[in-house]
DNA sequence: GCCTGTTGTGCTCAAGGTGAGTATATCCGG
DNA sequence: CCGGATATACTCACCTTGAGCACAACAGGC
């Protein structure tokens, strides 16, 4: 086996902060003049990338450091708890151009976790809600409007159009299951199915961009949540996906947080993270039994109510039992 | 950013398949002559290998249809279920030679399951036990010798050289839990970091492999388990760790049996691969409940005892319910 | 100073899941 | 026709989970 030049190897990351109840993500916006952030060739367009770097073969031991190594350099961020998420290498990552002009590209995308909302460092990378690639994600505030206005009805429509009772039963179910209509339950984890099912059915716009000028799409369908370039918003789906699952089984929120919290600061931000509330006595309750944060003494009264005791992680759980976690409520 | 020559991207695959109630992994025997298996030009010794294959970056859409083509055309078999496992890009992957005489080679490693044992199509490639190679394995019939003579106390010979009582805390709680130790409980799924820890304190023989002559390994410890070339026991451990996640939620183990099969004989299937023994009445509770299966009419009467029915995987379900799989005992 | 809104905290209770054990049915091979 | 081996049916105690109610403790406005 030869080395071979046709092949480009990329290190991409998802690095998720929280600000108060918003989930955020570093996303470098589309002005492709500046290559500051690696230099996506392939890329056209004027959209948002997630950071990008590319891979010196020589630099590092390890795959996971030279992806701190470049997010320290662009962006002086210090990334907390990162775990390899995806090996993306399709084709088609490049829309726009023919696969056969450039290099097939492969991804290796992670998840990293940052402590707080610090500067991004760079004038090009900027913070932002997940939610505004991903809208129908938030049930915070109960069903979004988006499902019940555009997407179940433009789903309805799609599963209507099917070849047979085969292929729309199928249809059915699978939206059904994604997104939790005619009595499934919601499943918070199931980001990138829900990207995908609308991709398919061409509610986001990478789909018509991708499918080319003579889409069968109806024109008049509107395209919800922000684009990404190329395949990131996939990507970026991905990620918040295994950050909801990891949610359930491993103690990553605290890697959002400060050194020291409020019970009910710790709450609102796994349900930012998972889309979803909690109740409160219960989660107090997992909290407490899990052994997974202890009381410091002081108090914080900026709260407004009656003052909430600070607590902080016990790491100790790490090593003491076994799936220490904060379950989202459809525990399964 | 341009390619750069000095990067190789491969395929490795875990491929798993179920012979009676013994699992089974394909492995290339260490031969390098015979390059039919790819050409691991960085591999030096006769050690066994993982399949492994290049990626040709315009052969095919994705990488894992990439997969199943050399798969297919070297071995013949066809694989059922694939999912991607991880990306092995580590610098020092290539024991024996110096880094930076050879290219930095990145490994997308695939786990796969084939339904039966099929012949494995090539001279080179060969079915075996994957306990062969992590003989700790196996719990089926009480705690293996292995772990109470030699692991237990050279575990704890290592935690006592400890620099330190910090250290030599952190020593003891990490082999505790990975091992079981001490009160903690056996969990099947940490085949990693159990791999890791024997590696850690020269238990295999590719730690003494790669730590060179001048190591500080008593020469007098035995090794344990076959060794395997470059890391692909690692590959292969991560592979396992994650098999045995996936039975937990995912109804996967029907990928691995005949079209119908008894109920005991899928029991012996998930202890095969769990290495751990389940209470039979409760294992059917939980498949008869999940709706997992469904009873054919017909009985099997080759079994010696009673006959018993033979029953068909619910492909349905995939569908129905969210997260089914087959529960490891200590399902938390 | 008191009311009100807001948050923290303790407790209860029903429903369902889980681990483990007992008892009985059904067949095969000697 | 009996032992050996398997297949099923039930039971039962225990724990976890979801969902309430009740009340305590503070801040701020009137």
């Amino acid at each position: 086996m030869s080395t071979d030049p046709s092949i480009v190897v990329g290190l991409n990351a998802v690095i998720v902060a929280v600000t108060k109840e918003s989930p955020r993500i570093l996303t470098i916006s589309g002005d492709s003049s500046d290559p500051s952030f690696g230099d996506p060739l392939w890329s056209g367009g004027d959209l948002d990338l997630l950071p990008y770097g590319p891979l010196d073969p020589g630099a590092n031991r390890t795959l996971e450091l030279s992806l701190r190594g470049w997010v320290r350099e662009r962006t002086g961020l210090e990334l907390g708890y990162v775990e390899q998420l995806y090996t993306f290498g399709d084709r088609e990552r490049a829309p726009g151009r023919r696969w056969r002009d450039v290099p097939r590209v492969i991804s290796v995308a992670y998840l990293a976790l940052v402590r707080e909302d610090q500067p991004s460092g760079s004038a090009r990378a900027r913070w932002r809600d997940w939610y505004t690639y991903f809208p129908w994600e938030d049930w915070r505030d109960g069903e979004p409007q988006v499902i019940r206005e555009t997407i179940a009805p433009t789903l309805e429509r799609w599963v209507g159009r099917a070849s047979d009772t085969a292929v729309e039963e199928e249809r059915r179910e699978r939206t059904s299951i994604s997104f939790g209509l005619e009595g499934s339950e919601w499943d918070p984890d199931r980001v990138l199915e829900r990207y995908e099912l609308l991709y398919e059915v061409g509610l986001v716009t990478e789909s018509r961009r991708d499918s080319g000028v003579n889409s069968a799409y109806a024109e008049g369908d509107p395209l919800l949540g922000r684009a990404m370039d190329m395949d990131h918003r996939r990507i970026l789906a991905t990620g918040l996906g295994r950050m909801r699952g990891k949610l359930r089984y491993r103690p990553v929120v605290f890697e959002l947080l400060p050194e020291t919290f409020t019970l009910l600061r710790l709450q609102r931000v796994v349900e930012a993270l998972a889309g979803v509330r909690l109740h409160k006595q219960n989660f107090r309750r997992l909290v407490g039994r899990g052994g997974l944060v202890e009381g410091t003494g002081e108090l914080d009264s900026r709260t407004g109510g009656r003052p909430a005791e600070l607590f902080r992680f016990r790491r100790e759980v790490l090593r003491e039992r076994r799936a220490p976690g904060l379950g989202l409520p459809p525990g399964r």
